[in-house]
Formats: structure tokens, sequence, C-alpha cells
DNA sequence: TAGGACATGTAATGCGTTACATGATTAT
DNA sequence: ATAATCATGTAACGCATTACATGTCCTA
């Protein structure tokens, strides 16, 4: 079973309901390490099902369709072991400005501001993480006494902090103020 | 072309010749922002032998088999107009680690394992990184009057210290010292 | 009444890894 | 002898994105 399934378990027992529900809390939360598509939501559902992990009904809004998930006790099961094999916890790391900057001797006049670019860019992932998700995942923890979220948005944010941190000391190399 | 392309080109021009020599060469430097395969390395080299980028010749050792490239003026240009383009340099993290922690409330004793396998991960690369990936890079850069490598690892160093920073804080509120 | 959000889905395509295959040379 | 390293390559597979298609409901 791929990661993608169980983020589809895991935000069904966060509180979401539908594939579209999955996708919107996906946007704005675990996006910033771990993306998935409508592509592998809607099949991942059919499967859970199939599997015995998610349980599903039809709950149309009037006219429209729309269809319903919640965990079984077997989801819950198979997304705490998931989570409790700690030896499988990769990190990949696939920056394109890091990549450019490494080969800059080819076009070293163009280094520093592509050094500004990757700042830019953290200090906006920085942005938003700090306006927008932080309060909710602030209010998350008080209202449903799950800390976790919270915990990751921090990490999230020391991480970006420091790409901010050095890419700034490396731009005053790079460009000396005079 | 997609940047596994550009990474050949780019190692090339940093001295690499054979498809196994940039191999090599990522393994102890890209790899920690941009890994490539064999599989992309070989069809990568011809492809940009047809397009014009590199020139490649038969160079065997012996009865072994060998194929060496080199950079053309063309092959040149295209790395610096790719390196030049400031505008498309994503970052994407994919963490596993942080994907569990963000759904740990299922399985809350597990939580703190795996911030420590999150810190010792991180260790692990630091530490590499530090011992054994640095001197080589510092000595490139004086040899090759080429500071950009060193720059782009200091920024891997940076990282990958918050994350162990972050982690560490966060092992002391889910493990207080008694 | 038009635009945006809600909602679900598929087909095509591309990207990349894994696993394998082959064989020579060098060091132990 | 034999293990490790040098060296090149392919086939199969899986994963994921892009783009598209369809239609409803709500709000300004």
């Amino acid at each position: 079973m791929s990661p993608a399934a169980y983020v589809v378990l895991g935000m069904l027992r966060k509180g979401a309901r539908s594939g579209y529900d999955i996708k919107q809390a996906v946007e704005i939360s675990t996006r910033f390490f771990w993306t998935i598509s409508p592509a592998q939501i809607y099949p991942a559902l059919r499967q859970l099902e199939s599997d015995g992990l998610v349980r599903g009904a039809e709950a149309p809004h009037g006219r429209r369709q729309r269809r319903v998930y919640e965990l079984t006790r077997a989801g819950e099961a198979a997304l705490a072991d998931w989570v409790a094999d700690t030896g499988d916890a990769s990190l990949e790391l696939r920056d394109l400005g890091l990549l450019k900057l490494f080969f800059a001797d080819v076009a070293p006049e163009h280094a520093a501001d592509l050094v500004t670019a990757m700042r830019r860019r953290s200090e906006e992932t920085l942005g938003r993480m700090r306006e927008e998700i932080l309060p909710a995942a602030d209010a998350f923890a008080t209202d449903h006494g799950d800390p976790h979220p919270l915990a990751v948005l921090r990490i999230g944010i020391a991480v970006h902090q420091a790409v901010v941190d050095a890419t700034a000391a490396l731009e005053d190399e790079l460009r000396p103020t005079r």
C-alpha cells in the first residue's frame, strides 16, 4: 500500500468525509511535505473500500452526487501500524534552485539572482505557514487535543526559516553590500 | 528537456567523462537534493548526443568498453540558459517521517520514537556531509575557483541542522526529562 | 445569469526506479 | 580464487501528474 493510501486513511480519521474533503485538507496541511492528486485519491478510496479499510456510502446534496467514507476498525489499525513503523521514515528533497546553483559556475552572473529567488520562495511559504496554517493548526490542537499537526508545522517552519537564513547570508557574500 | 539531462550536462562540465563518472559524482554531491539513476543517464547521453549538446567517443580500457563524452558549445550554452532561468527553481520536500507524525494521534505512544528516528536520520546525513563531502567541496572550490558547490553544501547543512534542532526540541516536549 | 466552488472521475502520458543482464579488471 | 569495482545498458513496472470531462449548487 502506497503512502497516498495512508494519507487518505489519515485524513478520513481527521474528519474528512469525501474525496473532495481529503483534497482540501491536503492542500492546507500535508502538501508542504507530501502531495497527492485527485487522480490518486478516488481510485485509492475504491481500493481501500474493497480491502475493508474504509466504508463508503452515497450521500448526495440534492441532485449533486457525493460519496462519503469512514474508517473501519481495520482501517484505523492499518493506519496505526503504518505510523508505528518508525524505520520507514525517509526524507527526500528535490530542489531545482540548489541544483542550478550547484552548476552556476557556467553562468556566475546569475548566481546571486538564483539565491534571491530561493530566499523569496521560502519566505512566501513561510508567510503562508505562519499566517494561514498556524492559526488553524493551533485551533485544531486545542479543539481536538491533538498536538501532532502543530508539531509538524513547527518543524516545517524551522526548515524554511533555515533556508531563508542560509540564502540571505549567501546573498551578502555574493553581492557584498557596498 | 528534463532536469536529469541538465544534471548530465552539468556533471560533464565539472569534469565527469563517462556515464559511470556522472553517477559517481551525483552520489557524492547532488544526490542530497536531486537524484538520478543509471537508467536515466545512459539514454540521456544518447539523446544529448543526437541533439548536438554533447560529443561522444569510444574510449575502452583494454577490452572493457567505455564511452566518454564532452560538452559541445551548444551544450554549454543550453546549460547556461537553464541556470539563468531563475523563475524555475521549485523546492519539493517528501518526508515520510513528517507525514507519519502528522497522523500520529492514531498511535501517540509512537510519536516520540518517530521524532527520534527523524533526528537520527538527519544527524547521519549531517555527519556524512561534514566529514566526507565538505572537505571535497572545499578542495574543489580552491582548486577550480568555483565556490558554488560549497555554497550549496552549506545550505544543505543548514537545513539538516534545522531539522535536528527542531526535532530535538520536540523530543524534549514529548518525553519530558524527569 | 454568470462565475466560482462543490464533487467525482478517467485517459494519456511521462518520469523514474527496480531489477536484471553482461562482462572486464583490479585488489585481496 | 573471489570479491569488489568498473562500466554499460534494458525491460518491466508502478507511481503520479496533466488534462480533460461532466454536472450541480450557491452567491453576487
